[in-house]
DNA sequence: TGTACATCAGTGAACGCGCGTTCACTGATGTAC
DNA sequence: TGTACATCAGTGAACGCGCGTTCACTGATGTAC
């Protein structure tokens, strides 16, 4: 069946190759991709750890080291995956701020800005904790963001960019005063990822994990008003 | 010369044993002790990865195997690492309460408690990161403290139970609404947790290491604010 | 439109590494007589 | 006080594992003529 395709049925199958699909052509098409694919599944089902070169390439259906072609070694592999984990993270944050109900005042709209990118940061770190670990596991290296590896949701910006906006509409909106702005972003971050951390691997998860929404939501009252 | 030893120098010698002097005796006399001890110096060094079965045994001049008269894996050896790391949290955070000024208050004093509290717990994170990471580390097994394994400081109390009694305190001051304590532990934990997580390992430790005091001060006086 | 050729993405085999863990053992020690 | 003996803490050798990475190669592809 394979073996007999057209070469412009070869061309999809290159296109379109996956993990399941034997591949028909020596090439493999797009093995860089196929890569990054395998180690952003990886990442999710198991953290950064579980990012391994060899079995990325065995999902890519290819031999261990024709990874180097694409990656100079399993450390860059890992980077990419983090900077796609991280765009993760953003579009998680957009997705609860286009949630965001109009006709408010400036003023809640701004709170609700924050509040929105603390909630998604949270609910992405317990429905995709494996790409949350990822995205901020310890690392020597700082993730940059390039054009072939960006690190932004659709708004262009990343989590960090989309937070520090958030907290530019609070003091837009005349609810926090402008000296209390720099640095701000630490502090909710903070917070934030502090739950997120001790809630979805750490000592608190049994404790808070069902209460997640609920403390969550304290967390950012705590947030709000402390800033 | 060691080889021409009394008993009574043998003695000695395995009570003292360390990994640079070499073993006279054919026992060890107190290889538990030993590998726990290695085990507690690669944490420190390297994080909970670097407790590793096989170099513990190395630094305690023993063959490989020698340590299953002790425990039973590898992942027993490093919950007891980790119970001896949430032990020195514990001691970091009664070293700052030991310093609070008398003669206040009681409700500075209760506040300056739940300071003294996550000053102690942020700065072992920075002097002792190793073993911070260790302490909290990724895990799916809680920790148990054991009459072996003792999770608390010289209090009594472990770092959890510090917080929980600060925060008490803080009630009792009248500082904090009753209704608000249930609960409080978690949001006061994620603040500062997170802002150790983030400059020992993540994103921001260069950019907030160098003002992690200012920082740090900061963030209790959020976490003040917003309880 | 056909052919020669350079490119370079993938192959196949192998490396050294360090790990956790198991096995059958040995011999120093403390204890019972 | 001396001796036989059981205990059990440590030895020595080996296992299988999966990893990242390097080597010399091959053959499909696109391009220049």
């Amino acid at each position: 069946m394979l073996s007999t395709s057209t070469p412009a049925q070869k061309l999809v199958l290159k296109a379109h190759n996956t993990a399941t699909s034997p591949r028909s052509t020596y090439r493999h098409g797009d093995l860089r991709r196929a890569l990054l694919d395998a180690g952003i599944e990886l990442a999710r089902a198991g953290g950064p750890e579980a990012v391994v070169l060899r079995e990325a390439t065995r999902r890519a259906g290819v031999a261990p080291n024709a990874a180097y072609r694409h990656f100079a070694s399993r450390e860059v592999l890992l980077q990419a995956v983090r900077a796609s984990a991280l765009s993760a993270v953003a579009r998680a944050m957009e997705a609860e701020l286009d949630g965001i109900a109009g006709g408010l005042p400036p003023a809640d709209i701004a709170r609700a800005g924050v509040r929105a990118v603390g909630t998604g940061y949270l609910r992405f770190a317990l429905k995709e904790t494996g790409l949350f670990l990822t995205a901020f596991a310890p690392s020597d290296v700082l993730i940059q963001a390039t054009p072939e590896l960006p690190t932004a949701g659709n708004s262009g910006l990343n989590p960090f960019e989309l937070l520090g906006a958030a907290l530019d509409e609070l003091v837009a909106a005349g609810v926090m005063p402008p000296e209390r702005r720099p640095g701000a972003e630490f502090l909710a971050w903070s917070a934030v990822h502090g739950l997120a951390m001790l809630v979805v691997r750490g000592p608190l998860a049994s404790v808070v994990r069902p209460r997640i929404e609920e403390v969550g939501q304290r967390l950012l009252d705590m947030v709000e008003k402390g800033l």
